[in-house]
DNA sequence: TTTTGAGTTGTTCGA
DNA sequence: GTCGAACAACTCAAA
């Protein structure tokens, strides 16, 4: 006699729109709502630091809604399957609900403990929390997976998207006996040494601020998003990335809230969908080639001449790269866990191109330092940088990190605000503070490679030595043809 | 069926 | 200062 239901949570840390939870509600037994922490069934891709630092908060929010819901949120720790047995043997549970995760690793766990699950009489029924639509189920004319953007966003728009999930929470029972969980705290999510504290200037990772910033960027910013979110230094981006990662927000409320404005069709709610669908495009890339986390999708790219440099490696992570729109953006994502896509861009290109590191260690680097660190969209983001993944730039296409700071941040308020020391300097030498006569840079303070780092290469020099690397590279894949 | 044209995010060069 | 061309190779779908 089954006497609960089970409800797993991973990356669903919501109560509306929450498929899983709506299914529970529908079953009418008592919940025993549990989250287990097993970061290491996700390596290599465990969580990083900034990762963690949210997770803690979310787990939180949702502890506490669940709680007034009268479940109590079970946090446990060890490997998924042995504590979900356990579960279920001693609370007499069937059937378990979750939302589905498209990671490789997490794809593989999940079905080695559906199985195991249902081999012990245990129903299991997963759920799509996470997506617009299941990545397997999207296929271009040729049956094929899409590897190019237009077509599977033109495709994505012929289909309808589904309605947030109704979960009829006050219909949820509390568990007849709570099980044993173990304190957010002992999880050790937060960082010992305060390297978080500005985070709390620029986030509150609670379910109540991912609806308000939801409401606040589409009532407010929408409109002018397309004009506006390639500007780091004004509010233009929605920065709900985070939410979405963590599953605070599901990707249909934010459809379905942009569609209320009735802008979805006008510019700014056209161009927000579009990136709403790269989110979905970055997933469906993942589950098609799951090798790309590590390797090129175009394999032309596996033996690319790179030339590792940790000197140059760390100039970029510590922002000291002498290029202050990279140092910015750089500094940003140190001190808040984010940075603005368009430095995201001209940052990793940067690395990419400029200073001819694997675009891996710029993974590496993003995956531990930013809040929202998302495989799919991460790795989508590094391998369209270096000219190996998707639709990616072409090999001649590489950011001018002078001519984007200034396009992007004419008046220098980005670089100003992160790389304070070049504030004083006029709008017209900001993004090259080398170029600047003495007398200006005295005025300003600013004493070259004392107070700020002369540029690491110069722009040409970087540019040429990166165009070598990619014509030896086209010539060793030409080479092997022949 | 085959062909054709277009494709997130750019830069440089020369007229 | 502005403007068009050139800078691969490949995917996808419309004609």
């Amino acid at each position: 006699m089954s006497e609960h239901s089970l409800v797993w949570f991973r990356r669903d840390l919501r109560i509306q729109d929450n498929p899983a939870l709506a299914a529970a509600a529908g079953a009418g037994l008592p919940v025993i709502a549990v989250y287990v922490y097993a970061p290491e069934e996700e390596a290599p891709w465990s969580p990083g630091g900034a990762s963690n630092w949210w997770l803690h908060h979310a787990l939180a929010s949702l502890a506490d809604e669940l709680a007034g819901l009268g479940v109590p949120l079970v946090i446990r720790r060890g490997k998924s399957l042995d504590v979900l047995r356990a579960l279920a043997d001693e609370y007499r549970v069937n059937p378990v609900f979750w939302n589905r995760c498209y990671e490789p690793a997490t794809i593989e766990r999940d079905t080695a403990i559906k199985q195991a699950l249902r081999h012990q009489g245990c129903d299991v029924r997963s759920f799509n929390g996470s997506l617009l639509f299941e990545p397997g189920q999207v296929r271009n004319r040729s049956g094929q997976p899409f590897r190019v953007f237009t077509p599977f966003w033109k495709h994505l728009r012929s289909l309808p998207v589904e309605r947030p999930v109704d979960v009829a929470a006050d219909q949820l029972r509390p568990p007849v006996s709570t099980p044993d969980s173990l304190s957010l705290e002992s999880l050790g999510l937060l960082p010992d040494i305060p390297w978080d504290k500005d985070f709390y200037r620029h986030w509150t990772p609670d379910r109540k601020s991912a609806e308000a910033a939801l409401q606040t960027f589409v009532l407010e910013r929408l409109e002018s998003y397309k004009k506006c979110r390639d500007l780091p230094g004004a509010d233009g981006t929605s920065m709900l990335s985070p939410y979405l990662h963590w599953g605070q927000l599901g990707p249909r409320e934010v459809w379905q809230a942009v569609q209320r404005t009735g802008l979805a069709d006008d510019a700014g709610g056209y161009t927000f969908l579009s990136e709403i669908a790269w989110r979905e495009f970055a997933y469906h890339l993942l589950y098609h080639f799951p090798d790309t986390p590590e390797q090129a999708l175009n394999e032309t790219y596996s033996h690319f001449p790179w030339e590792p440099d940790l000197a140059y490696l760390q100039a970029w992570q510590s922002g000291l790269t002498g290029y202050p729109i990279v140092d910015a953006g750089m500094r940003q994502l140190w001190k808040t866990g984010w940075m603005h896509n368009r430095v995201r861009m001209i940052a990793a290109s940067f690395l990419v191109k400029h200073l001819l590191q694997p675009w891996q260690e710029g993974a590496a680097w993003f995956w531990d330092t930013l809040v929202d660190a998302d495989l799919a969209s991460n790795t989508m983001g590094w391998q369209w940088t270096a000219g190996c993944g998707a639709d990616a730039a072409p090999y001649f296409r590489i950011f001018n990190p002078i001519l984007q700071g200034e396009k992007f941040d004419p008046e220098g308020v980005y670089v100003s605000t992160w790389v304070p020391e070049l504030r004083k300097l006029p709008a017209r030498y900001i993004h090259q503070p080398w170029e600047a006569p003495s007398p200006v840079l005295q005025q300003a303070g600013v004493k070259l490679g004392k107070d700020y780092p002369k540029p690491v290469i110069a722009h040409a020099a970087g540019r040429e030595r990166a165009l070598a690397a990619l014509s030896a590279n086209r010539q060793i894949r030409l080479d092997r043809q022949a």
